[in-house]
Formats: C-alpha cells, structure tokens, sequence
DNA sequence: AAATCGACTTGATGTATGTTAAGTAAAATT
DNA sequence: AATTTTACTTAACATACATCAAGTCGATTT
C-alpha cells in the first residue's frame, strides 16, 4: 500500500476494501510542490482532484481589482481541487499554492469516473464528503454574515488550531474575507 | 407516476428507470404549507429532504441578535431542508418558511439511506446535487467577499431572474446579507 | 369597513472594516 | 554576507453598509 493516509481517510465515509483501494490507488500519481509554487492556475482546466499528504495548501481567486480571495486551506490528510472547473473539465478561475512544501496524491477526471462505476463505495465516499463540504460552507458562510471578524477568528483558533498556528496571517485574514491590517488588530486586542 | 416533475429532475444528473421510480415513490409523502406557515422549526430534527413541487420556501437562521439570515431561497423543481440536521438525525438550526402557498414531496432519513443500498443511480444523483450545491455557494460566498452588494444583486437579476421577481425584498435583502433599506436604497439607484 | 400587519421607502447618523502609508524584522534568494 | 522579498504591525483617514426613526401603501384579518 504506497498511501496509508488515504486508505484511511476513503474509510472515514465508505467502506472501501484493500483490493478496491488497490484498483484506486493504481490510478493514482504523486506530486511534489515546492513553497509558493501553483499546483493549479487560473484559466486551466483542472484534470485533477488533490489529495494532500504532506504540507499545506491554499486554493484563492483574484478579483477585478487584483485581490487575492482564499478559497480553501488545507493540510494533510485533505482533499483540494478546483471542482467547478474538475466537473465540467473546463477553464477555471481559481489558483492552487503551496504554503510549505507539499506532497500531493493526483487523480483523473476520467479516472475517478471509471472508478465510480467500478467501486460504488466510492461514489458513497464522494457524496458523504461533498454533503459535509457543502454543511460546512454553509456555516461558515452563515457565520460570515452574522458574526464579526473577531468572532469568526476566534471561532477558527477555536475549531482549527492547527491552521490558526501553522499558516501566515495573510492567509488566515483572506479566508476570513478581511484585510491582514484588520486581522492584526484583532489580534492585538485579542492578546494584550 | 405520482410526480413526473421529480422524476425529471432526478434524471437531469442521473439514470433512474420508471421502475427504480416506483420504489422512490412508494417512500415519499406530500405537505401542504401555507403562505408564512413553518415546515420546519431550528431545535426540531430535520426528519426529511424537500422537494418542492410548487411554491416558493426560504430557509433561515436566527442569530443571537435575534435578525434573520435567508440561506436558501427556493421554487418549485428544487430541494431544500437542514441538511446538517438531516445527515446527523440531531437537533438543527435552520427554519423553513413558504413564502407562497406551497406543496412539498417529502423523503425520509431512514429510506433515503435504504434507497442509496438499493439504487445506487440515486447515490449518484446526490452526489451531484451536492457537488453542484457546493460549486454555487463557493461562487456565492466568493461573491460576497469580493463584491459590493450592489454588483451581487445584478447578478442575481441576471442569474436568478424569477426569483428576484417574485420573492419579496425583505429576503432577497437577507440572502444577500445587507437590510432591507440597503436594499431599497440599492434599487432606487439602479431603476432611477 | 375598520384595524392590523407586511412590504417597502427615505433620511440622519453610526461603525466595522477598508485604504493608504510607513515602518520593523525575519526569511529567502543572490 | 548582502539584498530582496515576505510577514507582520501601527496610525490616520475613508466608505459601504448598518441602525434608528418615521412614514406610505396595499394585503390580510377581524
């Protein structure tokens, strides 16, 4: 079994058996991204769905006025993609970065295709998590129009440490829809 | 056939046979609610998913302050429901509300998870409903980061026409997360 | 038919967060 | 080791939108 995690990670939400995670993982590939460089650009068409194994990862989208907009932030042990663009398998507007070296663990469109004919579970695995993908986009979202920056901050030290820890304010601030100014002085009034 | 309008739109992402229908049917029950009557309360398990067959319902939740925030806003051949409450069978958050006089198809938690077993055509069509579910509201929630209200309600006219036409202001105000007044104010710039 | 309620509008004023600008310190690159 | 870039901070000022308050008009209820 060359992945562990992700043998794991399928059986979180199905029941995927060693033979069919053998047929899955013969239709994977493996990428290395260095710091600061995209796995995916806008304008691509995304061929992939990425599986992260190692490191850390922001998906983000660059408005009108050259603003960056992060999307996602993911670490080990998490699915990033562009799925607008994977599901259609046209051009997409969003940009996938690594924010420390990373590992990631690629699988085809058509491939995952053929598989979810092949291995149903899988298909019940996809369902389960974009279902939970969709429940938590909803909260945050919710969250975003009805609490304050701060509130939300603190809401995300609360569920993700880990990311709150690990991952340069700049980033944090984006995902929390405010400017790095403003998230420093939450943070001043929040710690002093 | 009962509902020739469901079996329409379960086959818009998926192969479901007339006989496959059957069984689907043969699950579901129908509710009338009236105009500003309640189809489900937060505090309440969300028993079902809705389709509505006729109508318009909005979903909601109430913040600490005790203001509304519109999360779904819904006619006739869409879903809608608590689906945080629906996957986990506890306590939710979100209200539903008709804004019309409505008629929903209602399927339960129990039978929808025996249908995935016994028709895996279904499992696909949730599937992409929530794939698609989750590419809106990332496009939406993006939207609401890096747009003026103004820009989102355009393009809500431009995307979602019948609904900015016949749902009243109040909640296309709330599912674009500014007042009432703002959006009066909003409109008279636009239309003046 | 009267009374109430819901939907919408308008104006004066307040505020959370943005913008611009300037700086420090550490990390990455040469 | 020197230079550049990235991450972060702080302050003064600007703005999109909220809040509060008051009113109109039509729909619903009594």
């Amino acid at each position: 079994m060359i992945s562990a995690q992700l043998f794991h990670n399928l059986n979180k939400y199905a029941r995927i058996t060693t033979d069919d995670f053998a047929v899955i993982e013969s239709k994977l590939s493996k990428k290395f991204v260095k710091k600061r460089k995209a796995l995916l650009m806008e304008g691509d068409v995304s061929r992939y769905v990425y599986f992260v194994e190692k490191g850390a990862l922001r998906s983000y989208t660059v408005d009108k006025e050259g603003t960056e907009h992060v999307v996602q932030l993911v670490v080990e042990e998490h699915w990033i993609g562009d799925l607008c663009s994977f599901v259609s398998q046209s051009a997409g507007n969003i940009n996938i970065e690594a924010i420390e070296d990373s590992e990631v663990l690629l699988l085809a469109h058509h491939d995952l295709e053929m598989l979810y004919e092949q291995i149903p579970q899988l298909e019940r695995f996809f369902r389960q998590l974009f279902q939970r993908a969709y429940v938590s986009l909803q909260q945050w979202h919710n969250a975003a129009q009805s609490e304050h920056a701060e509130e939300r901050y603190q809401q995300l030290i609360k569920e993700h440490p880990h990311i709150a820890a690990r991952i340069p304010l700049i980033y944090i601030a984006s995902y929390l829809g405010i400017t790095p100014e403003s998230l420093s002085r939450i943070r001043k009034q929040l710690f002093s």
